[in-house]
RNA sequence: GCGGACGUGGUGGAAUCGGUAGACACACAGGACUUAAAAUCCUGAGAGGGUAACCUCGUGCGGGUUCAAGUCCCGCCGUCCGCACCA
């Protein structure tokens, strides 16, 4: 017996050799008579160095493609850079180096790393959007989107820093405030660019029933996004005592026609044309509009602020009561974006409008009863009721049900003339907004843009692409550096040829990544997507990353895709005729959880990486002390592994430790791949455990059984033969939990299997494992190797080598398990009296109903459990269980 | 604030369709091997009660549906993700 101790790192870049020399994992161009498998994760941007967090989605990802590649598929699985961003700048601003080297330098970094990990990707197809081989196709792209309409310029708004000048990121606002100066933070208007996806509203929203392997969640998420809602327009009839000049009526959107009878105010956003008319000559309220202005624009700041309003002084006539006469309020929570920017406010029926109007003591009249409340004393408190019901209190709708009273309102309003035209008008409306993608930034893809003074906005003809950043921009303060390069922007117009200006804005780098994986269907193209090869590899079969990305991501990419398939960029189809080609981009999706770990905190409040920090535990509390100074360190919350809390282990280290195989076994093992994977270093060291065992198991046998390996015995002892069965099991069991992405189902069935080899192995040292049990060991071995090197493929190889093999298992189809060993005839079920078990019967898999509920009957314990009493009914779930109801 | 998910022993989790709750692993305890330790191997264990056979309770909390609920429904509590310029 060797017995050596398996050196994960010298045989691991032994095996990776091998695999990169016998070229192995390069994709073929097109269609080669094998089933194709498109596997992709979502790239990573280039942060600088890869942690054990991120292994764990390329682990999944490669875990997929290595065992598809088994079954016989011809799989496509490419690895990119989603290289443009913010941090290369700010990495520019402070550390004095060019975002592009920082960047092709963290990259070199992250291959490498990537590649230690001995992922079965096909590196020829390597690219990082960042490189002008890329985004000139980008801008192709973005010509073609701009010729089709569905890229235009629009005024919007954006943080706005008044000490740096410059645009703000949602996240450099920090509690109103630029990160940087520290300046409070202003919305500004500017014009920028928009891609049109609202155009696909309604085709996003319906495909999502089409895409059956996408998790639910996602499918529901998206869908709300979007947002769609069948409502009302209605137009209220200012109070002209009351209405600034100009201003004789207020539009509003409602989904919720039927309330109006317990309207009590209407609401407009402080950038409501009505609410800029009436602060002209109002100080007061044009500083409240400045104040709501100050939350800057993201979403959840506006909307955990808290409520208020101001009123107008403008009163609104209610479209089913001239007389009935409503003040006009300006609110923070009404949003410009949404719908006509105004609200009518049922209190009774809308938390918000509620706690609104108890504020301003406004009226709350309930018009809703619900189904189950009693009509003499229902009334609202502190709690709106939305749901359904009986109208109250709502004159001609009283007591009809919410649906009927949507349509009688709908009906009679949309019948109502206010100055010649209907009151109201059925619309369908969207929560969903234009994709606004200008940056005011270097790093991105430039737009292909010249503006003209005479021309006006002049596209960049096709043949001068690429528009290229300047390498010579600086960046020494904030601010866009293409706009203050001294040269850059400085064009002739294409059209009249006069003096004109580049466009400075760069493009979002969610467009960079919502085109990416067509490119890798053919990634040196001279057009952007290949129509042959995209055709061939797309959709995506099987995409793998973050829930992070539920939504923004996944629907940009589903509509760009959508976008440039109709311009001719898709997958071969014809706009124009009824095969439009591929419209989805991912065929099946699947969210994994991430890799979380404790984090560390000194006394002065500053973060400490686990490498800084030494843990001592007395069996009950814990303790952390900092190993350099010796000080108490507070030990803090579980948190996902992230750079800015140093909770991270650096990859390196941990393969220089442990070797690749560790750390994908440990990814992989014990939590399920859509939930958080807690690090331990106890949890490294069982994962490793298991690495060296099977290695010194598979040696072991392969010892013991290559004297007599000889064919396969004529019979089997029971031992023999309940190795074998455990080992088809197995077999079966692991195949379809990798294909159901249950990674730690199959890690639990390979431990299980070890553990039998292992019981088996010692029987047959021992001599009492009777006939066949060296050919079963074998055979066990065998197989539990080609079943684990999706998983740990380099000690597999290794082991496969040691017994023998002097080919590439890489190449090694997925072996089938013997169907007659899966199978039990006899099966043994529950029996269980009123539902609780009382006993098991072991029974013919093929018993019928009637002999199965004899033998349950006849049972000791049941018949002692029943103590005399008849069953009342007995159900027998063949296969399944037994219940004797008494 | 809005939208979405998740919650099972000391710990991570399994239970694919509503059908034996706790597979598998970690940690722990005892034993074997060893001068000793490490490594390795074996055994034990949800909680409570009982010499034992066995009994009772038990999947965040409170209700409900069902012969049967971790799983389905309603309400609550807690944690996490997204909210449009982080990627």
């Amino acid at each position: 017996m060797s017995n050596e101790r398996y050196n994960a790192a010298e045989r691991e870049k032994h095996w990776q050799t091998k695999w990169e020399d016998a070229d192995i994992f390069r994709a073929t161009e097109t269609e080669d008579g094998r089933e194709k498998c498109y596997v992709l994760e979502m790239f990573p941007y280039p942060s600088g160095r890869i942690h054990v967090g991120h292994s764990r989605n390329y682990t999944m990802g490669d875990v997929f493609a290595r065992y598809k590649r088994a079954k016989g598929f011809n799989v496509l699985h490419p690895m990119g850079w989603d290289a443009f961003g913010m941090p290369a700048e700010n990495a520019a601003m402070e550390r004095k180096v060019h975002p592009g080297k920082w960047t092709h330098e963290n990259i070199a970094v992250m291959r490498e790393q990537l590649k230690a990990m001995g992922l079965s990707i096909d590196w020829s197809r390597e690219f990082a959007t960042c490189d002008v081989e890329y985004y000139q196709h980008q801008q192709k792209l973005f010509l073609d989107l701009a010729e089709a309409g569905l890229a235009y310029r629009k005024s919007s708004k954006v943080n706005w820093d008044p000490v740096d000048n410059t645009v703000l990121a949602n996240e450099q606002v920090i509690d109103g405030r630029g990160w940087r100066s520290g300046a409070l933070v202003e919305q500004r208007e500017l014009t920028q660019w928009f891609f049109n996806i609202t155009k696909y509203s309604d085709e996003l929203l319906d495909d999502l029933a089409t895409l059956e392997k996408w998790p639910d969640k996602v499918r529901l998420m998206q869908a709300n996004w979007i947002g769609r809602s069948e409502g009302l327009s209605i137009r209220w009839a200012l109070d002209a005592k009351t209405a600034p000049a100009g201003h004789s009526e207020l539009e509003v959107y409602t989904t919720r026609p039927d309330t109006l009878f317990g309207a009590s105010f209407m609401a407009v956003a402080a950038d409501h044309p009505l609410a800029i008319a009436a602060a002209e000559n109002n100080a007061e309220l044009a500083a409240f509009c400045e104040e709501c202005r100050r939350l800057g624009t993201s979403a959840t700041d506006l909307e955990t602020a808290e409520k208020q309003g101001f009123d107008t002084g403008i009163r609104a006539a209610h479209p089913l009561d001239p007389n009935w006469l409503l003040p006009v309020y300006v609110a923070n929570f009404v949003l410009m974006d949404y719908g006509t920017g105004a609200i009518f406010a049922c209190p009774s029926g809308d938390q918000r409008d509620l706690d609104f109007a108890r504020k301003y003591s406004l009226p709350v009249v309930p018009v809703i009863l619900p189904s189950d409340a009693d009509p003499a004393r229902f009334e609202i408190d502190d709690e709106a009721y939305a749901g359904d019901g009986t109208m109250i209190n709502s004159k001609f709708l009283d007591g009809l049900d919410t649906k009927t009273a949507f349509e009688k309102v709908t009906d009679k309003l949309e019948a109502a003339k206010l100055d010649g035209k209907p009151v109201g008008k059925r619309q369908t409306n969207y929560r969903l907004r234009d994709w606004g993608i200008s940056r005011q930034r270097y790093w991105g893809c430039p737009i292909p843009m010249i503006h003209c003074a005479d021309c006006g906005v002049v596209p960049v003809p096709a043949k001068d692409l690429p528009v290229k950043l300047p390498d010579d921009a600086t960046f020494d303060k904030p601010g866009n550096p293409l706009d203050r390069h001294p040269t850059w922007k400085d064009v002739d117009c294409p059209k009249c040829g006069k003096a004109a200006r580049r466009e400075t804005d760069t493009m979002d780098t969610f467009v960079d990544s919502s085109w990416y994986y067509a490119r890798f269907a053919a990634p040196s193209e001279t057009t952007p997507v290949d129509p042959i090869a995209a055709k061939y590899w797309l959709p995506v079969d099987q995409y793998i990353g973050g829930i992070e990305h539920a939504i923004l991501h996944l629907l940009y990419s589903r509509f760009f895709f959508r976008a440039i398939s109709d311009c001719g960029h898709g997958t071969g189809g014809d706009p124009n005729s009824g095969n439009r080609g591929a419209r989805e981009p991912f065929d099946a999706l699947f969210t994994q959880g991430m890799v979380t770990h404790e984090t560390y905190k000194s006394a002065k409040g500053q973060w400490l990486p686990p490498t800084e920090v030494k843990l001592e535990s007395d069996g009950k509390s814990r303790k952390a002390i900092h190993i350099e100074t010796g000080a108490p360190v507070s030990i803090g919350g579980i948190e996902k592994m992230s750079k800015s809390k140093k909770n991270v282990v650096d990859l390196d280290d941990f393969i220089s430790a442990y070797g690749a195989d560790t750390a994908r076994w440990f990814v992989l093992s014990d939590s399920p791949p859509e939930r958080d994977v807690l690090y331990t270093d106890v949890g490294v060291d069982g994962a490793h455990r298991f690495v060296q065992r099977v290695w010194r198991q598979v040696d072991e046998i392969a010892v013991l059984t290559e004297k007599n390996s000889t064919g396969q015995p004529g019979s089997f002892g029971d031992l023999a033969l309940s190795l074998r069965k455990a080992t088809h099991k197995c077999l079966d069991g692991v195949g379809s939990s990798i294909e159901g992405l249950r990674f730690n189902v199959a890690v639990a069935q390979l431990y299980e299997l070890t553990n039998t080899i292992g019981s088996t192995l010692q029987k047959s040292k021992d001599g009492k494992a009777g006939d066949g049990a060296d050919w079963a060991l074998r055979e066990a071995v065998t197989l539990l190797v080609q079943m684990m090197a999706p998983m740990i493929p380099h000690l597999a190889e290794e082991c496969w080598a040691r017994l023998g093999n002097n080919t590439l298992l890489a190449n090694q189809p997925w072996p089938e398990a013997e169907r007659a060993l899966i199978v039990d005839d006899q099966i043994t079920i529950a029996v269980q009296v009123n539902g609780k078990r009382r006993g098991e019967v072991t029974i013919a898999r093929d018993a019928d109903k009637d002999a199965v509920e004899a033998a349950a009957l006849a049972l000791e314990p049941i018949v002692r459990a029943l103590d005399g009493k008849s069953a009342r009914k007995v159900i027998v779930v063949p296969q399944r269980i037994v219940n004797i109801v008494v």
